[in-house]
This record gives structure tokens, C-alpha cells and sequence, in this order.
DNA sequence: CATTTGCCTGAAACCGGTTTCAAGAATGTC
DNA sequence: GACATTCTTGAAACCGGTTTCAGGCAAATG
């Protein structure tokens, strides 16, 4: 303990200089097997372990990625995806031997602070953005700073930018088409105008119905930001035009949706059909259980992180890539499927 | 962008040493004012910020603490609790001008090769441990690798460990109390053997109902994880003993428990009363919401840090200190108290 | 056998700050 | 006015690594 146990001791146990025990540390070539065996032993019964700070400040490289998560407080804590997400990001982060560092923020204005603070502090490799209001706001500070990033969920203005995202508009359609192919045809949606998602499966519903040949009735879309709350006063809202099914964005909301009906004296799927998306866990413990439209999260964050280190060591600056993740519809109860077969 | 900005240069720029410049920085005494002026007018036009990791290497402090989060991942899903204190010690760490950095593992083993990890790369300045198992695996590790560590919620064996943690005792005999001063006498309870919160829990429970007179039933008491199946499962086991109240050790259990309540036929409050632990969003969100023993989550993750953050700082190394926040019962429907006025 | 080539290795510079030390300037004391 | 203090300041050492460079030696080439 007294003893800080440095490169240069290891270096004098085992009679060699530090730049060869550097070498063997970082498994470059060019020292010989013997030597090479000499300086591991020493390192393995010392246990030492060199200093990352010094390491850092050498290699100019601090294998610390930033996790940044800016949405309402509502959304962060209410949502599961937000949990879902940061834990398949933290494992990813560990498997690619980089440390995480999380920053939550609720407001754009405290995440731009956030960001700067980021920033400045310089000891970042790359960063991994999520953000709500489609997270513009954040490009352009980015991309100026000259870090490695990356988005989780496509920005508003996808521009040059990496991002990894669920295939939002087939998860859209594929809600609609199920419903639409069940026989429902007053079909309303409750959508939301957070982020890019909201209105990308929005788009799928719209094209499936459309496909279909059903109409679309504005009357029957109502919007939510992805709480409880805002799907049961939009399910209520939407009930006044007496929807056959309704696909609401999210299991959360669709939580809300379920409570409006049940309070409106309906009962799912007999009288009114529901699918959802994300297909987290209150879709399993929803009475009845959801259809929902099942996003791969844990691959997303997987994906996103990989794809970061893939940045962070090329130095090449190749051109933006857009990962979209497949993904499925789930059927349980909620739909009424089972009621057809 | 191609001349980097260091101290070196802001020095050269003010005419000065970098020995002075490093003065300003740190706000240290024994500098004229003019050339203090003159050096911070340098640094506010250049916008020059100093390397962190140099700083860190010299001063031989990192500012990152380290959240480990190690439960399992049943309870770091479903349960809002993780989220709460997350959000909350992250916003005490940015309060404290300290770098959050995050790691969650789902398994004891994992857990220790995390921390392993952690300890190795030396890069921490101080650990906030959350655990369940009690955590004690981590004590002796920690307490060798002497870095300054508090533990969230109290580990199984308190030694000479600092942790914050709620008064759970109280609020177990709070929900206790409350139920069997409405007038209830076959009062169940649904515990947890994860952590010595839901020990303490139900300790609470017992002295309230001892104190009230009322004979303690082995056969009224079921376990769960914190999980929202294993609240149903519990439910639906001490229905056999037909109990008029039923106090539950945290909010997601407790929605489990309504489920099987409802499957059962019966009403809450009517038939039978609930009151939960936590006050967590879906205590609210529940039907009917939850009466519950709320527990101050953003003020335990806050005072984490603060005494994290003075751990650091104060070399000398006092006795452990042990934080515990008071809780509180909130009265909402499932508890029936409504019904009495 | 002389020369080129390539493999090891250590010395020293470097990363960008902080901190110690000593010296010169300014101020205070008697 | 001489001497002791206190302020300011810069030079240099230091934090603990990585990386460049050049030299020594062995193997390969002609």
C-alpha cells in the first residue's frame, strides 16, 4: 500500500524498462516470448494494475462512453423502454470493455447544459443520444465538438447522422394490418408527437389502412406523450367516435387506454379491440394482455454501443448509417383474435 | 481545431506561467488582481477548458463515482424504484459537480466480477452500491480496495458500513397501524426476503399489531421479490386465510396483488383493504390507487451523494454513519378509509 | 565475409495539467 | 533606513503511463 505499485516498479522488478513492460501490457509485438512471460509473471503476482489516468492522458483515449437520456421526467420514469434500453446499453457497454456514464436530463434546456458540461469535461470517447423532441437541438453542438456519436431513435432531421432505430413503420403497420385484417374498420390510433417514432408508426397505420382500402378518419388519431395519463384522456377523448379497435404507441399508454375503457364500461376485445407497441413487461400484466408490436431493445442498445466503438476506433469518417431493427407483432389477448378462431 | 488550446498556450498568450495560469483556474490566492483579469479575459475569449485527465492525473482525483446496481433483473425492470434512484442520484452527482457513471449487474456473481472490474480500473473516486442479497458479498471487497463507498438501503450485516436508507420500520408499522386502526383484525402481509427492507418492513407490521393487541398470524404472512407476478402469487395464497386487510411491501407487488383480487371477485376497498409501500407512480396509477408509505426516494439518492461527495473529500475516515429518511403514509382509495368518513 | 535487414530494447520526450520551491518585489516593523 | 514578512511569480519536478527514436544484436542476403 505504502508503495504505489507504477509501471517503473514493475519495470524494476522484472529488470526491463517501462516502455517493455508498456509493450507487454498492451500486447504489442516485438519482445521476445521470454521476456515477455518474465514481465506477465511479475505482473500477475503483484496484481498490478496500471493507472488509467496516466493511461488516458497518454492515448489520449478514456474508453468512458456518455449514455445521454433526454425526456420528460414522465416518460423516463413511467415508460419501462427507458430502463430496458439503459440496461442493454450497460451491458453493451461492458461486453465492448467500456465504461458507462449516464446523464439524465428532463428539459431541452438542461440537457443542452448537460451536453455542455459533457463536453467540456472532454473525457468522453463518444456518446449515445436519446432524446425526446426529436433531438435536434443536440446535432449541431455534436457534431462541432467533434465527438463519436450516436442516436437511439431516428432524429428529426436524420441528416448526416448515425442512428439505431426499431422499424417504426412497419411496427405501425403491422398493428393496423391486424386489426384491419381481423374486420375491424373504425379503427383509431393514439399516437404521439415526442419523437420520430410517434409519427413514423403512425405512417405504417396510415399506409396499411390505406392499403386496405379504409378510410382515413383524422377524427379517430388522437396524441399522448407517453404516459398513462395521456392514453387514458385519449382514449376517452377517441371513445366520443366510437372506435371499433384502436392502436394505441405504446404499452404504457395503452395502460391508460385500457383503465378509460374499462371505466367506460367496455370490455377488451369483445367490445372494443387493442393492439399496442414496444411489448415491455406491463403488456404481459395488462388485464387482458396486449397484443403489441414487440421492439428489440436490448438489440438496439447492443447495436448502438457497437456501433459506437466502431466509430471511436476507425478513425475514418465514413458516411452516416441508419440500423433499423426488425420489428414483430405479438398476439395475445387484446386484439380478439382468439375470439375468430 | 489544429493547435490544441493547453495551459501552455493561454499562458504564453497572457504572458504569463502556467504555474499562474493553474492559480487562476483553481481560484488560488496570491494573484494580483490585474493579471488574474488579465488571464481570465484570455481564457473567457479562447473559451479554453482544461483537460480533465490531465487535471486528474496530477491532482490524483477523478470526480466519476461509480452507481452499482446489482439486483435481480425481474426487480430492476418492473419495479419504478431503480429508475426513481437512479434519476435522483444522478442529479445529486451532477449537483456535486460529479460524473455519474453507471453499472448494473443481475446476479451476485456478476455483480462481483463487475466490481472487480471497477475496482481494477481505479478510475472512481467512490461507489454508491444498491443490492439485494443484501449486499454484504461487496463489503469486504470495497472496504479492502479502501475506496469510499455508501450503501443504498441497509446491508444485511450494518458493521461499520455507511448507507441511507428509508425508515422502513416505521412504514411498515405506519400501513400496519393504519389498517388496524379502521377497524381490520385478519391483516395479511406480503413481504420480501430480497433485501432487510422488507425484514424491516414487517417488523414494522408486527409492533404496530402488537401494540394494537392483535395475535400475530404465521399463516396471514406470504413472500415475493418485488415483482408484480409474485405479488399475484402471494395474493392468491393468502386468500385461503381470508384476511380483511392486507398490507404489501411495494407498489408493484401490490398491483399483482389487485389482480388477483379482482380474479377473485372481490372489491377493493369493499371486500378487502390494501395498503402498499413506496409511493411509486403506479401506486397512482392502480385501480383503485394505492393508500401507501411513501419513501422520499429523491432524497435518499441525493443524500448518497452529498455524503459520498464528503466521504471523498475529508480524508479523515469518522465512524460509519448511518442516514435514515423518514417515510409517510398516503391515503388514497384501496385502503377503505374513505368509506369510514 | 561484408552488408543489409529486421527484431528487440531502453532512453527520453511527451500527454496537460498541479504542486513545490526558491527568488524577487512589495510591504510592514522598529 | 535596515531588516523581517508577506505577496507574487516562474522554473522545474511530478503524476504514470505511451510513443518515438535510435542503437545493438542476430539473422538474412549478396
Amino acid at each position: 500500500m505504502s508503495n504505489k505499485l507504477t509501471i517503473q516498479r514493475v519495470a524494476e522488478m522484472a529488470d526491463v524498462s517501462k516502455s517493455t513492460v508498456s509493450r507487454v501490457l498492451n500486447a504489442y509485438p516485438h519482445v521476445r516470448p521470454e521476456v515477455r512471460e518474465k514481465v506477465q509473471k511479475i505482473i500477475r503476482e503483484t496484481g498490478y494494475q496500471p493507472n488509467n489516468i496516466a493511461r488516458l492522458l497518454a492515448s489520449d483515449r478514456s474508453s468512458i462512453i456518455g449514455l445521454v437520456i433526454s425526456a420528460s421526467a414522465q416518460m423516463v420514469f413511467q415508460d419501462p423502454y427507458f430502463p430496458a434500453l439503459t440496461e442493454a446499453i450497460s451491458s453493451g457497454a461492458a461486453d465492448n470493455n467500456l465504461i458507462l456514464s449516464l446523464f439524465v436530463s428532463y428539459t431541452e434546456k438542461q440537457g443542452r447544459h448537460t451536453l455542455n458540461g459533457i463536453l467540456a469535461a472532454g473525457l468522453f470517447d463518444g456518446l449515445i443520444i436519446t432524446a425526446d423532441h426529436k433531438g435536434d437541438a443536440f446535432i449541431a453542438q455534436l457534431q462541432e465538438a467533434d465527438i463519436p456519436f450516436v442516436f437511439i431513435g431516428r432524429p428529426g432531421e436524420a441528416a448526416e447522422v448515425n442512428y439505431v432505430d426499431a422499424d417504426n413503420v412497419k411496427g405501425g403497420y403491422l398493428a393496423a394490418a391486424h386489426l384491419a385484417d381481423l374486420g375491424y374498420r373504425r379503427i383509431a390510433a393514439i399516437a404521439s408527437d415526442q419523437n420520430t417514432a410517434g409519427d413514423d408508426r403512425i405512417a405504417g397505420y396510415r399506409s396499411a389502412l390505406r392499403e386496405r382500402g379504409i378510410a382515413i378518419d383524422a377524427d379517430l388519431l388522437a396524441y399522448g406523450d407517453y404516459t398513462l395519463e395521456s392514453g387514458y384522456a385519449a382514449m376517452k377523448a377517441l371513445l366520443q367516435r366510437a372506435p371499433e379497435a384502436v392502436f394505441v404507441s405504446s404499452d404504457t399508454m395503452a395502460l391508460g387506454a385500457l383503465r378509460a375503457l374499462r371505466e367506460a364500461g367496455l370490455n377488451v376485445p369483445q367490445d372494443i379491440a387493442v393492439v399496442s407497441h414496444d411489448d415491455l413487461p406491463p403488456a404481459v400484466q395488462a388485464d387482458p394482455p396486449l397484443t403489441t408490436v414487440r421492439q428489440p431493445i436490448a438489440r438496439t442498445g447492443k447495436l448502438a454501443v457497437e456501433k459506437l466503438a466502431q466509430l471511436i476506433t476507425s478513425d475514418k469518417s465514413e458516411s452516416a448509417q441508419h440500423i433499423i431493427n426488425p420489428v414483430k407483432l405479438i398476439v395475445r389477448a387484446s386484439c380478439g383474435a382468439a375470439q375468430f378462431s
